[in-house]
DNA sequence: GATGAATGAGGTTTCATTCAT
DNA sequence: AATGAATGAAACCTCATTCAT
């Protein structure tokens, strides 16, 4: 059957696809975008220089294509997270597990997208650096509105605009996560995300 | 006086050091370590590219010489801002003020030190990652040992531990200085740092 | 029968042949030879590189016969305009109509048969320069006969030998032609032959 | 003395230059632009591909440069032979001279250069096409003058236009000089101009 | 027989670093 | 001491050709 030989084909175009990105994403998060040849991506990958270039047309098309995909991944997952329920405090715990769970099966890719979303993105040129910033603020934006929905519903106090709560928790949830990262053993993540979001649901001084 | 000559002569090599700094600082923050060639930093400074050589002995330790110093710089004004005053709270102010104010008169180093306290530090080979990091983990230390303090004199409740505080705080502050650095006029800092700072000290739920 | 399909597969072949041919002809002549891909030509050509390559042994293959077969052509038609009359001056007339007319139905050749006949060769590998070029003197050589007869009737001076006629006038329509190439409008081709050619019957000085 | 110091560097520059580009002249003449490397260049030049590219910003600016350079020898030498004189026979016969000693003396960059005025120029890219080509036509206006002022003073017939005469005289003797650099000896350039010109002074039918 | 995916040598160009002046 | 010309390794990318399907 004709469709059957194209499906196959097209399944085997695909899983080499991911060899390349899955070899790039690797070297990438150990050396940083320029600290890695095409040349050692093919290497990695078991394919010539030349398959690689018939799949992505440059190195930075690779880079970015690689960026996104895994962009699309975690917006997924947050989707997810946050549609599973109506409580917004339970959406917050969800959402800090998602990213806690997305965090430990994507860590080569965290090293990357905490670079392109924090300003370093100058190392590779424009484009991407626009379209990944672009959906950060995006998903801020969806956080911001699980705070705005439970100050409404006066769940939550309305101590900041919700943006700010967003940006405030993320950064934090960000910032618990990569010193997990960095030294698991003595900053561990914990295992309720309670713990993390009373710094935000309990206040620090009002009685 | 020989002493006199000699140290006229030093000053100037400060001087010639300065400028180079400032010169790589600048092509730097702009464009990336990567994309500045010593050639450029040589321009820009009005020196020999031999003389850049004279002072560092590769690109790289020009750049872990301009980061670490620029690192100096912040912590002698964060030591400033924490000892100005024996109340933890004002402490804290102090704190956003002056990294406020730093952010405003460092922003063109502020982009490198947030892509290297980040995790895009494996742009530039080891080396400088390690002790930028343990730096940071001081300067996070030193932020801690207030809120403990605070706590200590029951100012402030125990919700979370002191560190996870600190970190909770610098990572919201830094992530509010980048909103406002990408973005100034949709997301303005607060003049009033009491207004950041009432995400940690009031409670978003418990009343 | 069998004959009949092999005739027919045959036909079919040429015909396959003939379009390889022509979309190379395009290709080589709009930018060309070293700046046309073989997959541009497969393109073009609607067959698969592999198919191509079963024609012809190389790229470089594939260009040697493009430009010999093109003179084929031209040599057919030359030969043709020489051999209706018996009159050398017409003889010449029609060479430099007929020269004029194929021109004009090869555009596209024409570019690449001056680049090849006038020194460009070096642009391919040795072989195709050496066959065309002697294709070229047995052209000139022919040429010179229509002089030498005419000479030998008296119906032409003998003002220089016959080759060099020869070589004078060819070079000269060439040249025309080129002009007229390059800008039809500034310098049109003149309609009546013998106003070129009066430039070779009429003497300029001697009254 | 300071002007002496730059003024031998600058020298120095200079020669270094001209090896370049006449390592370069050689290969190209030799093999054609395609089929020369820079590295070749740089190998027969004995200087590293970086020197190269210090002098030159592109190949193709190193090619365009040398092509350019050999055009503004020609029109000098070519003004200088139709000033020599205010006989325009004479002005004729000390064009076709200078013509073969400058084919002679520059053998290499003949082979380039009729390549590139005679159409095969889209074997590089466009810039240098449209200068060498405007340079040509200027060349031929000079040329055509000469036979203008003669026609105005009754020294020529006008038996065509003396921009025609130009084209076809220098076709001509650029034929001639091919022939001759193609096998010199079954095609000597003849030492009197007048054996060539003759084809263009004398008539070839009209008593 | 026809296909076109895969190959990898080889092209141009950049740039950190050295060293003779 | 200061200079900057010279170096050449190594980067990215193209494309003629092969060969398994």
């Amino acid at each position: 059957m004709k469709t059957g030989k194209i499906s196959r084909r097209e399944r085997e175009k695909l899983r080499q696809r991911q060899e390349m990105l899955s070899a790039a994403l690797l070297l990438f998060s150990e050396k940083g975008y320029h600290n890695v040849s095409v040349q050692e991506i093919a290497e990695k990958a078991e394919f010539a220089i030349g398959t690689i270039y018939k799949f992505f047309k440059t190195k930075e098309d690779l880079y970015k294509t690689l960026v996104l995909e895994q962009c699309d991944g975690f917006d997924e997952a947050f989707a997810r997270a946050i549609n599973a329920t109506d409580d917004e405090a339970e959406k917050l715990r969800n959402y800090v597990r998602t990213k806690e769970e997305w965090f430990h099966s994507h860590l080569a890719f965290v090293r990357l997208f905490i670079a392109e979303s924090r300003g370093a993105s100058f190392n590779i040129k424009a484009g991407l650096d626009e379209e990944v910033r672009s959906r950060y603020y995006a998903f801020l934006e969806r956080l911001a509105q699980v705070f705005e929905s439970g100050m409404k519903k006066n769940r939550f106090k309305r101590i900041a605009p919700p943006f700010s709560m967003a940006v405030a928790l993320d950064s934090a949830v960000n910032a618990f996560l990569l010193l997990w990262l960095e030294a698991p053993d003595v900053h561990p993540f914990p295992d309720d995300p309670d713990i993390l979001l009373d710094i935000f649901f309990k206040g620090l001084t009002e009685a």
